[in-house]
DNA sequence: ATCTTGACAGACG
DNA sequence: TCGTCTGCCAAGA
């Protein structure tokens, strides 16, 4: 791995970008990357990268708010507990309120 | 070089 | 309204 992060690397950017308490979701990245069809391939990239601690993939979610990542996270609460502290609540491994949490990229920074 | 998988999303039935 | 399928792009095997 590692050969052209070019892809990646904007994914790891915009989820640095991401405010506390605030969740996004993985097409609201992928759009503002320009690659809208391919959510997958935000995840995608966080999976190769390995979770960097650079990069708050806890903060990214699915459209449904779930923390469907979390499995990434050790397979433990460990990603819910995290949002809850920021300021995030989350119940069951979904974002509360998610469309008042969301945090849209393209949207907030234009 | 080819096929399968992947933390999704949206459209179709 | 719910369930299923395809589409997207890239990387691993």
């Amino acid at each position: 791995m590692k050969a052209n992060e070019g892809f990646f690397e904007r994914v790891y950017e915009v989820c640095r970008l991401i405010p506390e308490g605030r969740v996004t979701s993985y097409g609201a990245i992928a759009k503002y990357l320009g690659a809208a069809r391919s959510a997958r391939m935000v995840g995608w990239a966080m999976n190769s990268s390995g979770n960097m601690d650079d990069v708050p993939a806890h903060r990214v979610v699915n459209r449904n708010g779930l923390l469907t990542g979390k499995s990434h996270f050790g397979g433990s609460d460990a990603m819910q507990q995290l949002l809850e502290e920021e300021g995030v609540p989350v119940k069951n491994l979904q974002v509360q309120d998610f469309n008042k949490y969301f945090w849209d990229p393209g949207k907030e920074l234009t």
